[in-house]
Order: C-alpha cells, then sequence, then structure tokens
DNA sequence: ACACGTCGGGACGCAACCGTACCGTCGTTG
DNA sequence: CAACGACGGTACGGTTGCGTCCCGACGTGT
C-alpha cells in the first residue's frame, strides 16, 4: 500500500487568497447588477479577471457560492451601545440601518436575495437564519434594555415591535427607495417609542383563555 | 398605388382573447415560481400550452410582457371604506393589505419585482408610479380623513405616515415572512395611530429657518 | 361562395452558459 | 536539487433560450 500518509499540498499547489477575494467581489458586484436569477459562474470569473476552473475549485455550485457569502456577511452581529434610553438606542439603530441600506450593494442585493428566498429552500434557509439573528438581536438589545428600565412592559411582543421598529426604515429605504435624511431619524425615532408603548399592551390574547 | 384602404383583420385574423389570457395567466406563475431573472417566454408559452409565436404577436419581448401586467395588476385602486375613525381605517387597511400578502402569488412577485426594479430604469419606472399612487393614495384617504377629523395634524408629513402605516406589515409578511394573525391586527393599528399622532409634530424644519 | 389576411404551430440559426477534461506551470518539501 | 501535486487557463460537448421565418388553417366580409 502507498497510502502510507499524502503530503499536505504546498507550493503553488494552494488556494490563492488574492484570486479567492477577487472572485468574492465579483460576485457581490454581479449580485448587485445582475441579481442571483441571472447570475452566471462565467460572468464572474470574467469580472474578477479569473478562470472558471478558479471558481469551480472553490465552490461547487453558484448556490453553494452565493450560500457562503451570505454567511460570511450575514455573520457580523450589529454593535449597539447602550445610550440610556430607548429613543436613543433607536435613533442609533435607525441611522445605522439607514446607512447600511444607502449603499448600493446592500440596497440592491438585500431585496434580491430575499426575493430568491421565496424559493429558493436552501437561500431561505440561510437568509432565514441571519434574519432571526438579526431580529432577536434587536429584539433583545433594544426591547431588553427597554423593559429593563422600566420603559417598556415585560408583557412587550418582541416580533410585534421588530416589525413597528425596522418595518418603516426597510420600506422606506429598499421599497420605497426614497432618502431618509438623518434630519428624520429623530422624529421616525419618537414615532416608534410611541407606537412601542401602546405595543406595550401585550401579546394578543384571543385564545388563551384556559 | 393600392393604398386604397385595407379592410379591418376579421375571421380568424383576429387575436383569441382565451390565449391571451391563457399567457397572463402563465406569465404570472413563471413569474412566482422563478422569478423576473429567469422568466423565459419559452417557459411561459409552454405553460400556457400556446406557440412562442403567439406571445412575439402580443408584446414585442420579455420586458413589454412583464410591464404589461405591471400596469394591469397595479391599475385597481383600493377602496377603503370610512368607518369614522382614523383606527377603524387602519385595520381595514392592515387586514386588506395581509389578506393580499397572503397569497403566494403576491408575496412572491412583489418582491421579486420590486429587486428587479433596482436595476432596471423601465420597471423601475412603471413599478415606482405605481406605487407611488398606492401611497398617495394610503396618505390622502386615510390621513386626509384623520386630518378632517381633527384626529391628526394638518401638518403630518404624508411620507413619513406611510411609511409606519406599510413598513411594519409589509416587513412582517414578506420580508420576515411570519404569519401577521388576524387578531393581531388591531394592536398592531392603535399602535400605529400613536405613532402617527407623535409624527403629527410636522414636517422636520430644521432646514426651512428663513 | 370566394378571397383575403392574420392566426397558431413548428423549425431554424445564433448566442450564452454550464460543468468537465486536459495541459503546462510553479513553489515547496524531502 | 529534483520530483510532487494542485494550481490557473483553454477547449469542448450539451443544453437552453432568443427572435425570426415559413407553413397550413380558418372565419369574416364582399
Amino acid at each position: 500500500m502507498t497510502t502510507e500518509k499524502r503530503r499536505a499540498p504546498a507550493g503553488a499547489a494552494v488556494l490563492r487568497g488574492e484570486i479567492t477575494s477577487a472572485i468574492r467581489a465579483a460576485v457581490m458586484q454581479e449580485l448587485a447588477e445582475v441579481g442571483y436569477g441571472r447570475l452566471s459562474i462565467e460572468a464572474v470569473a470574467r469580472r474578477a479577471g479569473v478562470s472558471k476552473t478558479a471558481v469551480y475549485r472553490r465552490w461547487r455550485s453558484k448556490l453553494d457560492l452565493v450560500l457562503d457569502m451570505v454567511s460570511a456577511v450575514a455573520g457580523r452581529n450589529l454593535p449597539l451601545l447602550d445610550t440610556g434610553s430607548l429613543l436613543g438606542d433607536l435613533e442609533i439603530l435607525l441611522h445605522v440601518m439607514a446607512r447600511a441600506l444607502r449603499h448600493r450593494m446592500a440596497s440592491q442585493i438585500i431585496p434580491d436575495l430575499l426575493a430568491e428566498a421565496a424559493r429558493n429552500p436552501q437561500i431561505a434557509e440561510k437568509l432565514q437564519v441571519a434574519l432571526d439573528d438579526y431580529q432577536q438581536a434587536v429584539g433583545r438589545i433594544l426591547i431588553g434594555r427597554a423593559v429593563e428600565r422600566g420603559e417598556l412592559s415585560p408583557d412587550t411582543d418582541r416580533r410585534a415591535a421588530v416589525d413597528l421598529i425596522v418595518g418603516p426604515v426597510y420600506w422606506r429605504m429598499a421599497i420605497s427607495r426614497a432618502p431618509l435624511e438623518p434630519a428624520e431619524v429623530p422624529r421616525m425615532a419618537s414615532a416608534i417609542v410611541a407606537a412601542l408603548r401602546v405595543a406595550c399592551l401585550g401579546p394578543v390574547r384571543d385564545e388563551v383563555e384556559v
């Protein structure tokens, strides 16, 4: 048996990181320009100035490639400082979201992948996880703190609260595609605070009459 | 010159409406399943049980086809009865939106086309018009009535108000893809009313200091 | 009853992309 | 210093869709 032990890959026989990142960048750009549906490996390789084989060596398929990108980007958790009040925290979050969605990259790729997720189970799962993480983070941090401070009732429905917080900004920037001036943020934040106070009435209890 | 006068098309020489609507239906289904990016005329014709030529005779290209569909669907204006209060009107609107977005057709096609609009000027324009109509209708009807009733300040920023109203439902159903129970609507509605009252403080006046 | 003219359907050439197989290159390891 | 082994690039067959052309079918108006 010559199955002794295979020497570890070395020399030129190792993936070149520069090429990998060139491909990653190309994918993002291509994703923004044509979307997942029309994304082609050929175009990615062309744009990255790299051979198709280089791509296939790293990812088995288009799906693999995109799933990997999603994990990478979605991994980062948002750092939200504690300003001492729900209103302040909210303003920060809105600014962060608005800032992110102002970039063409985000405002094009995110809606596209979300739409694709509606019909691709693999992407849906990956994205759902990332989205849930995000929402839970917002819920835990913003709402959690507010509850601790006594600004909101402990009964506050996290999911409904997150909808009220995130929905308006996303709609404005990603759907309506109208700019959200930084000057508008405080007003929107205070409006949301008012909404959350009312939503504090707790979860709906229609079928909990036992 | 034999350019006397051309007889109007007659007999079998006229578009058959049944086929036209079969194509329309096929486009909607195809759009829901694979999205605009991967929509192919061939698949549409196949699904409609019709020849490709039948499609090309009616629409010059894939873009034409979809633009036409958008106009047709977006044309209908939403009938919102006047319940006598902002809260009541809001509940109706939320129910209507939730009902619409519960259908797979809407919840898949709308986000897909919106994403596509981000990179296709033609679709963007058509969709923007439809969206603006929708938002203005919501603004005019809901907010307008509330202002007349004295429930909201006349200074209320329509755009911001619409964001607060429509954002949460859309986020919940089209992005987060979690069901919105009818029982939750009243609570969400009252939360939004609270938000609108605060937003009533009027448009941001930072640069209007003349 | 006839002729008109457009209809639907199938076939064609063209272009893009997929995924794979092969080939010469190159740097590390023994 | 020599050989190993995975690298990047080119070339290939197969598939799919686009847009067009030609054909026989068909129903109305003269």
